[in-house]
This record gives C-alpha cells, sequence and structure tokens, in this order.
DNA sequence: TCCTTGCTTGGAACCGGTTACACTAGCATA
DNA sequence: TATGCTAGTGTAACCGGTTCCAAGCAAGGA
C-alpha cells in the first residue's frame, strides 16, 4: 500500500489539516513545522492521491480530447500542441479517438458526465450542429477545434478557412496560372465553403471571371475527387492549375496525373490545403494551417474557462494559414 | 451541481447501499426495489461520479501511455490501436508525450504514484536501462512498446527486428540484388543490431559473403545517413541497392538520389523499414510494423497484468511485419 | 491584571461512492 | 414450537484527501 497522509501525521506528529496546508503551501503554517512535516514527506517518499484530492476539489486538473477517427495527418501535430500547451498549465490529457462516426457524443459525455474531466476539446469536422448543441446543454467548458462555427456561444479555434483560400488562389495566381480548377470539399462544409469565398476574392481581386466549370466537389477524400475530375476532364481542356481543397487530394492528384502523363508543375500547378507532414516528402505546395499552435491556443481558451468560474462571452479564434511553396507550384521557366 | 447516489436514495426511499448494488448489478436486490432505483436513476438522469467510485475501488480505469516527443509516422496508428483496444476493454487512455528526454520517468512516475493510472505503456526507443529499472521499482503495471528488451521481468511488446531485417535483405536479393548497402542505426541500438543481424543472415542463406564496408551507420535520421552516405560514395561505387534501417533514412535517401541523377529502381532499389504511412505517397517499398496491432496487444498485455493481482511472469510479444512492395525496389525489366 | 488580537493548530465534516457486517422477515426443517 | 438458513436491506466505516470552525496560546494594549 502506498504512503498516505494519514502515516505522515502520525509521524511527523501533527494533525491531518497541518499535512494538507504544508502541501498546498498554505502560508498558517509555522516554519517549524513546515520543515519537520516536510522532512517526514521526504523520508516516507510521500505522494498525495491524485484521486482523493480531486474528489475533495471537484476538479481533475484533466481535460479530454476527443478527435475523428479518421483525421490522421494532422492528429499527431495537434496532440502535440494541445499536449504540450496542457503540461506546461499542469493538466493531464485524456485522448479518445470516436470509433464510429457519431460516436462523439456518447463518449464526451461519458467523460464529462463522469467528472473525469474538467473540460473537452472537441475536434471534430463533420459533427452536425445539433450534437454540438447536446454537448453545450451538457454546461463544461468546451472548445471546438477546426471547424468555424457559427454559433457565437461556443468557444473554437479554427484556421481561417477564407484567408487561406485567397492565398492559396493568390499564389497560383501570382505564378500565372489564370485557368484554376478548385476540387472543393462536399456542399454545406462550412470549411469548403469559406475556402471556397477565399478562391473567388482571390480570383475578382485578380480580375478573373469566375466560372463555375471549374469548381467541382469531393468528400474531401480522392475517390471522390477522381471521380469528379475525370468527368470535368471529359469536357474541359486541362487548367492552369488546381487548388485541392486539403492534402489528401492533392496528394492523390499528384500521383494520378503522373500516371496519365500530365507533368506538375509544367503542365498544371498544384495546391493542396492543410499542410500535413506527407506534402514535404511529395513536393506538394500547400497552405499549412498552425496545427500545434492551434492545439495550443485550444488549451489556452479551454483553460481560461475552466479556471474562471463566471460565464465568460464565447471566443472564436481564427489562426491564419501560411503558403508552403514546394516543386508542384513551382514557376515554370 | 450534479445529481449524486444520495439524492437517488432519498428519492427512492432507500440506503445508499442498495442503490450502489443496483448499480453495480449485484444480484442481492429484489426486483420490485431494482426498478423503482432505476427508474429514479433514469428520471433523475444520474450518472456516478467516476472520481468517488475510483478513490473506494483504488482503481480509476485509466491507462497511461507515453510517446517521446519524436516519435512522429507512428505515432497516429500506434495510439490508434491503443485507443481501440482500450475502450472495447473499458479503459480510458491518458496520453504524455515526454518533451524533453529524460522526461519520461518525472511524467511517469507522477502520474502512477498519484494513482491516475492503473498501469502504463511506455514507447521510448531511448530510454536507458536504468531508467527502465527504475521504473519497474514503482511496481506497477508496465508494458514496454517498440524496444526488444533483455531484462526478462518487464513485459514488452516489439517488432521482430531480426526476422525484418531477414526479410527487407532477403526481399532485395530476390529482386537480383547482391551489393546491398544497409544503413543502420547508431552503435548499440538494440532494434539496430538486431536488424543488422537479420540483414547478415539474408546474405548468408544467400551465399553472399558480408562487406563490412557495405554497412554504415547513422542515428536514425536523415542528416547522419546523408553524411554517412557522401562519405561511403567518395570511397565506393554505387550499390545495387540500399536497405534504410528507418523510413525516414529511406525517404530522405529517395529525394537525395533523386537531386544527384540516381534513379531509384533503375540504377538503385532501395527500401526502409518501419512502414509509415508516407511511404506509400512516395512509393517506398518499406517493412511495415503491425503497428496498430502493436498498440493492441500492448493494452491486452498491460489489462491481464493489472486485472489479475498475482505476480504472473513477464510477456515478450515480438510481432513480426512485412515487406510492401511499392516502386523503389520493382523489378528492373 | 484582564481583555483583545492574531498566529497556529486540531477536530470533524465533507467530497461521492463501496462494502463488511448486522439485522429482519419468511420459510423449511427438526 | 424452536431453530437454521437465506434473501433483501440498512448502518456505518472507509477510500485519502480539503477546509470550515473553534480553540489554545502568546503578545500587546487598556
Amino acid at each position: 500500500m502506498a504512503v498516505t497522509l494519514k502515516q505522515i501525521c502520525e509521524e511527523a506528529g501533527v494533525s491531518k489539516a497541518t499535512v494538507s496546508r504544508v502541501l498546498n503551501n498554505h502560508p498558517l503554517v509555522s516554519k517549524e513545522t513546515r520543515e519537520k512535516v516536510q522532512e517526514v514527506i521526504q523520508r516516507l517518499k510521500f505522494t498525495p492521491n491524485a484521486l482523493a484530492r480531486n474528489l475533495s476539489l471537484r476538479r481533475t486538473d484533466t481535460i479530454g480530447v476527443l478527435f475523428p477517427w479518421i483525421f490522421n495527418g494532422f492528429f499527431s501535430t495537434l496532440l502535440r500542441g494541445v499536449d504540450s500547451a496542457a503540461s506546461e498549465l499542469n493538466y493531464h490529457v485524456i485522448t479518445s479517438l470516436s470509433h464510429d462516426a457519431g460516436d462523439e457524443n456518447a463518449m464526451a459525455s461519458r467523460l464529462l458526465k463522469e467528472r473525469r474531466i474538467d473540460g473537452l476539446i472537441l475536434m471534430a469536422p463533420s459533427l452536425p450542429a445539433d450534437q454540438i448543441e447536446e454537448l453545450k446543454s451538457i454546461d463544461v467548458p468546451l472548445v471546438v477545434l477546426q471547424r468555424e462555427i457559427a454559433d457565437p456561444e461556443v468557444n473554437s479555434v479554427s484556421v481561417d478557412n477564407f484567408d487561406g483560400g485567397l492565398k492559396a488562389t493568390a499564389h497560383l495566381i501570382e505564378r500565372g496560372c489564370r485557368r484554376i480548377l478548385a476540387i472543393a470539399g462536399p456542399q454545406g462544409s462550412l470549411d469548403s465553403d469559406r475556402r471556397e469565398a477565399g478562391y473567388r476574392e482571390a480570383l475578382k481581386q485578380a480580375d478573373i471571371a469566375f466560372d463555375p466549370d471549374l469548381l467541382i466537389r469531393s468528400n474531401f477524400n480522392k475517390e471522390t475527387a477522381f471521380t469528379s475530375f475525370e468527368n470535368f476532364r471529359r469536357r474541359f481542356a486541362m487548367p492552369d492549375a488546381i487548388f485541392c481543397f486539403n492534402d489528401e487530394i492533392a496528394l492523390g492528384m499528384l500521383k494520378y496525373l503522373k500516371t496519365i502523363g500530365v507533368r506538375v508543375p509544367e503542365d498544371v500547378a498544384l495546391i493542396g490545403f492543410d499542410g500535413i507532414e506527407f506534402t514535404e516528402f511529395a513536393e506538394l505546395s500547400t497552405l499549412t494551417m498552425p496545427m500545434q499552435e492551434m492545439g495550443r491556443q485550444a488549451v489556452r481558451l479551454l483553460i481560461k474557462q475552466i479556471e474562471c468560474k463566471e460565464k465568460r462571452t464565447a471566443e472564436q479564434l481564427l489562426l491564419k494559414g501560411a503558403v508552403v511553396e514546394r516543386n508542384s507550384t513551382r514557376r515554370r521557366s
């Protein structure tokens, strides 16, 4: 059995209250008592039981991070940001991957209602609004990550999709491309819509008319992107450039274009969105999101909520990404 | 304030003990009582407080997973395996990344001694033996991941490095390569040594004499690998194939060879080790380790230890990897 | 000298569950 | 009818801390 506070107080000849005060650096303890107690603590190698402490204090110093099963490339970088910020602020991190889509709520509310965590960071790009509503109702600190949220009562940290769409497109335009094919996400995806708005804005700023034929859709994965793209090819000439709304699509396209003999960047420039690590190896230009920073900010926002109880208005952070230029958009010489 | 067990028992007109029995499906409760209590639980939306429960039961249903900061490609896949196995067995997962090397112990023992976790999965490829010794002394269930351990008292799950080295080399030999350069890890790395042994065994089986000049060393990263390789090039002719002892080196080499005009696989075949995801995009052949399965097995081993208290002899699982053939070792036609 | 004040300290309740043990009632057995 | 057993339930201690409140005690002021 581990050493407990009781053993310490018996050994030191003081009460539990006093030992507890020493542990928490309470000022109202005389110097001699404090030193005596500390000596015993050292000698018996006492570490207070966090469970008991948490039960008393009604807090766990732990935050939950809920990720979707799929979110591959981001995952580690984001979690890294979360973990580093959390550990700096002396919090622990419970991770949980939702296995089935729709699982999120059950897992989240279980963690929350069982009081295992003080707050939750939720990364669920496809979580429907009503589920968020439900989570909100549990009334525990919550930060939604990587999902621009309309609801002003929900704290969120997200990449500025509009700004990103604009920058990526502008980058292609600067390289001399004018017929820029956008492979967007599904209808109704807020992320996709905002990126599209940025894309259009960049065109407008360059006095290029928006051509609806040059915007095709996917489900943010390569398979659906391929189908759309082949459809496009049958009807139209190859564009100057392709702006894929995420890196998975872009990486898939890169490979695919090679197989059909289209050279990147000589025949067509290609840019992705997200900045997953693989893009570096693939020499793919992309708009990188500051994932680690997003993780850090999410933690900060969450802990701010946890530590000051009075209801504060929610914050919605929008972090800006940046274009990383690699071979796939190198200027044709 | 959340609903507590006390409120349930008052509302249902029974004692705490009875409510607790209902919650835990204890058989000694009459049907009527059980139903009445359950109805109240439903109606008041009661969820028992895990902290209180844990304190009483002296267990947390939580395992810790400690990763090094660097272990990129593996990270998500491994964690995925851990998470899925843990959640199937009704355990939670606390993750922690050690930020500074050497941090591991402090973090691990803090989690363990504070009784926040019931056991620990430690992934620390570079953890010195004496630190493991120290962790062992805390005497809490522990599984070491991805590190062949000499100590028979420590449970571990690891890839079979010998088998992997053998298979990767044999794969190259089958493709007709005979001068096979191995870019190994540092001296004294158990992983590297075992892979090397496999490499040598494969050569021996093919009646190829081992040539010490064809074994160069790195620190398992591209920078040191480059230095060694350039050194090698100045003195010797290009080999038939290169077996890189991890994928990071292999991916770096792939890029590097391209810049110096050496074609893969036409001029030289290239194979990596580990099976990180990027290898797929890079068309790099590699020996993939079953990362997800390793995570799952580690959890299983750990929970087996947690749940049967009598000291059992430690198990050391060695999972075998498999060669995934991609373009970088495609047979020259 | 007596009372007030402030610093230390201890007693005991509390956080929200689990469970060993005691107790009661009902029924079968002797 | 007395006895033993069992099923169902309640009492109270316990897990290991935190903290409110009261009390002891010495110093300072009236």
